[in-house]
DNA sequence: ACAACATCTTAGCAAGGGCTAAATTTAGGT
DNA sequence: ACCTAAATTTAGCCCTTGCTAAGATGTTGT
C-alpha cells in the first residue's frame, strides 16, 4: 500500500558507502606505511624504525607496533634489532599506493590547489579514491598537460 | 659543511602531513553522525538510536556509545530514552558538513565520475578537504555548470 | 490493563593506534 | 677492548570504535 520503503532503500545505500569508508580506513596506515618504506629502501638502502618515526611523526615504540602488524599480515618481513623489508605483497602495495597517491596530488596541481595544499590534502585524499575516480583525476591531469 | 640537512626538513613536512590526517580521522566520525542527525531531524523530525544505526550500517549499542562521546563534545544532547537534538555546536557543524560534503559530490560528478560512484568517494574524500581545496572543487563545479 | 514488541542502555569484550618509561641490543669512538 | 650513545624492543597505559548479550524502558494493540 505506502510505496514499499524507498527510505529504506535510501538508508541501505548509505549504510554500504559507510562500511566502505570503515574499510578504507582499515587499511590506510599499512598503504602509507609500505609507501614510505619503499621510498626510504629507494632513497637510503634501508628503512630503520627511527627513520619511521621521524617522517611519519610518531614515535619509536608506535612504528615498532605497527610494523609488527603488517609483518603479521605479510606485508613487510623484520629479524630482531634489523632494519624493515618488504615482502612481495608490500611491494605491489607500495607501487600501487605511490601511483596513486602521485596521481591525487598531481590532479589536485592541475586543479589550481598551490603545491603545498595539495602535498596535505593528497596524503589523506588518495585512500579514498576508487578507481574509476582515479581514472577520471588522470584523464584530467593528461588533458591540461596537453592544453598548456 | 654538508648541505643543512634538507632531508630532514622533507621528514618534517611529511610527518606534519600525517599529524592532519590523524587530525582528520579524528573528527570524521562526529562530522559524519551531526550531519546524518541534521539530515534526519529535518526529513523525518526526530533521530532516533535505532535510525542512526540503519543509516551507518552498524549496531545500536555502537551508536549509543558515540552519542555519548558526542554529547562529552558538546554536540549533542539527549535524555535517557529520548531522540537525539544537536546543539548549536552541533547544528553548526553539520551545516558546514553538508556544504562540504555536497560539494565534493558534485565536483566528482561534474568531472565525468558516475553518481553512484560519487557518492561512495565523497563519504570518504570529504573529510580530507581543506578549504583552499573546497574553494577549487567550487569554482570547478560553477564553471562546469555554466559552460552546459 | 497488560502482554508483546520495539527501542534504548549497560556490561563486557576485542582490535587498532597512540603514548611514556624502562629494558635490551647494536654501533661508534677512544 | 670497552664505554657510551643510539636504536630497538617490551611493558603498561589510554582512548576510539566496533561487537554481542542481556537488562531496562517505552509503545502499542487488544
Ligand atoms: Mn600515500
Ligand atoms: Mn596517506
Ligand atoms: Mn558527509
Ligand atoms: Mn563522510
Amino acid at each position: 500500500m505506502c510505496p514499499p520503503d524507498d527510505l529504506n532503500a535510501e538508508a541501505r545505500r548509505h549504510a554500504e558507502r559507510f562500511q566502505r569508508v570503515r574499510e578504507a580506513h582499515q587499511t590506510e596506515l599499512a598503504e602509507d606505511y609500505v609507501e614510505l618504506i619503499a621510498h626510504l629502501i629507494e632513497e637510503t638502502g634501508e628503512a630503520r624504525v627511527v627513520d619511521l618515526a621521524g617522517w611519519l611523526g610518531v614515535t619509536n615504540a608506535t612504528v615498532n607496533n605497527t610494523i609488527q602488524r603488517l609483518q603479521r599480515d605479510g606485508l613487510v618481513t623484520t629479524k630482531p634489532y634489523r632494519s624493515i623489508f618488504l615482502t612481495d605483497a608490500g611491494r605491489e602495495l607500495a607501487e600501487q599506493s605511490r601511483k596513486r597517491h602521485d596521481i591525487v596530488r598531481e590532479f589536485l596541481i592541475a586543479l589550481g590547489v598551490d603545491s603545498q595544499t595539495a602535498d596535505i590534502d593528497a596524503e589523506g585524499i588518495e585512500h579514498h579514491v576508487s578507481s574509476a575516480t582515479l581514472k577520471a583525476f588522470a584523464k584530467f591531469v593528461n588533458k591540461a598537460r596537453r592544453s598548456t
